[in-house]
RNA sequence: GGAGACGUCGCAUAGUUCGGCCUAGUGCACCACCCUGCUAAGGUGGAGUACCCUAACGGGUACCGAGGGUUCAAAUCCCUCCGUCUCCGCCA
């Protein structure tokens, strides 16, 4: 949720993010609205409400005999009461519905505009060439017993997938590798509940306009989430959390589902976009005035791994039309697929500012005693996915795949994936 | 799945029998000040969260796991749900 004092203060900054974003500019001035009427409600309730309990220590005093004269009398001031009350829940459910659907206000630099208008950053390392015709990730996975897809789709159905033998290892060794750069970076493992409560799935902002990507299980009333994002953001909700000795960070380790009910057709090959994958995701809960350094060291952190892996890959600043509703700024950091001929995205960092925490109600104590919403961010650092690049960035003439050297000590010192017979 | 107990303002507890004197008492911890010649004890006061009104001082409303209901009035009565614990059953 937007700080409903920005509303006050700065409506016009909020009607030019919604401009960028492509979202409602109308929607802010409903909102400015849904909040004078909210207050109005509010006042008259407890207005009356006060009245009420006035009234009740009268009778409560009252001589017997008096008692139900009184009584008689309170009778219709509680009725105005129970009206009143309702009137203002009903105002401050409107207010919430209408603020609740605006999106973070973009930060500074932000790029205008949606998928495309994204922003280059920088792009690292020589693209691979090849001199014979590079396979792609799935013909090689096939090649090394390392990716079943029609098993997959046997089992599970289509965007299902088996990862076996040195792929089952692949995803653990970049798993791991991942969290122990997590662990030395100073983040908490964590592994997270993969099943969650509407609220902290609302709370986290996946159920706005892009709530038909996300698995629903109708008898259990939770939801599948599609990051442990989701988890790690809803682990200190409703928290007034202590910042003073720095930021609190995590690294969590998870199954993710997503319906990828808006691509049918898109990336359909292979394990790029599937319902199912593993993730370990960074999240940090920091200072407001600490967000967008922090954002800096996610976004090294992620750079750091493509890196040692040997990808070539570019960091692109996101559009703002393209940021989910909590991100008011997000890098991408995509790596070069040969045979797409293009640049995937592996990694994602966005900076929810305090957008997400006044959701969830993730509070610090600011030095005069006040509270005051802290600032979450997130970004991946190893998912299933990166196997795509590595296989095919690493590729040999005869299907095997040389192994970076990082990622090395965690297949057990293994320096190439042969293809299996 | 069956039976039972419990869920109170940081922690621990009182209050729930018979609704109003509980806008919630007490202890510990905490903060400020006082006292004290000493790493202690004592005294006084303060202290939760959110929202509303106010320039400010200050005032008001809500919150006793969550949500409904009964009532002039609910921590207290009724219903539903959630969670914790104990016992039993079932299953990897």
């Amino acid at each position: 949720m937007i700080d409903p004092q920005l509303l006050r203060d700065n409506p016009d900054l909020v009607r030019r993010s919604q401009e960028a974003r492509g979202d409602s500019v109308a929607l802010v001035d409903e909102a400015v609205a849904a909040e004078v009427s909210r207050r109005d409600a509010i006042a008259a309730f407890e207005q009356l409400r006060a009245s009420q309990n006035q009234f009740g220590k009268q009778v409560a005093a009252a001589p017997k005999d008096e008692k139900k004269a009184l009584v008689a009398q309170a009778q219709s001031l509680a009725a105005e009461v129970k009206a009143a009350s309702a009137a203002a829940s009903d105002a401050e459910a409107e207010f919430h519905r209408i603020v609740g659907s605006i999106g973070n206000p973009i930060l500074d630099g932000v790029p205008a505009g949606g998928e495309d208008d994204f922003v280059l950053i920088k792009t690292v390392g020589d693209r691979p060439t090849f001199d014979f015709t590079p396979r792609d990730h799935l013909e090689l996975g096939e090649l090394l017993g390392a990716i079943d897809m029609s098993r997959g789709a046997k089992v599970s159905g289509a965007r299902f997938s088996f990862l076996s033998g040195i792929g089952a290892r692949l995803e653990i060794a970049i798993m791991n590798m991942g969290l122990d750069r997590a662990i030395a970076a100073g983040f908490i493992p964590l592994i997270t509940p993969t099943l969650v409560k509407p609220e902290i799935m609302r709370g986290t902002g996946f159920l706005g306009e892009h709530a038909d990507e996300v698995y629903h299980l109708a008898d259990d009333d939770l939801y599948l989430t599609g990051t442990s994002e989701v988890a790690l953001a809803g682990y200190h909700s409703d928290e007034i959390l202590d910042l003073e000795a720095g930021p609190i960070r995590y690294a969590g380790w998870s199954t993710c589902y997503r319906r990828e009910a808006g691509s049918a057709g898109k990336d359909t090959r292979g394990i790029i976009r599937v319902h199912q994958f593993n993730k370990l995701e960074m999240f940090s809960y920091v200072l407001p005035a600490d967000a967008e350094a922090e954002h800096e060291r996610l976004l090294a952190q992620q750079e750091g791994m493509l890196r040692d892996l040997g990808l070539s890959y570019r960091v692109i600043d996101t559009a703002a039309g393209d940021l989910g509703s909590s991100a008011a700024r997000k890098y991408d950091v995509e790596a070069w697929v040969p045979t797409q001929d293009a640049y995937r995205e592996l990694t994602s960092t966005s900076n929810c500012t305090t957008y997400q925490a006044r959701r969830l109600d993730i509070r610090y104590r600011t030095e005069s005693g006040k509270t005051a919403p802290v600032s979450t961010l997130n970004g991946t650092l190893a998912t299933t996915r990166w196997i795509v690049a590595i296989l095919e960035t690493h590729q040999r003439e005869d299907g095997s795949v040389v192994v970076p050297e990082a990622l090395r000590p965690y297949l057990g010192g293994l320096e190439i994936l042969e293809p299996v017979a």
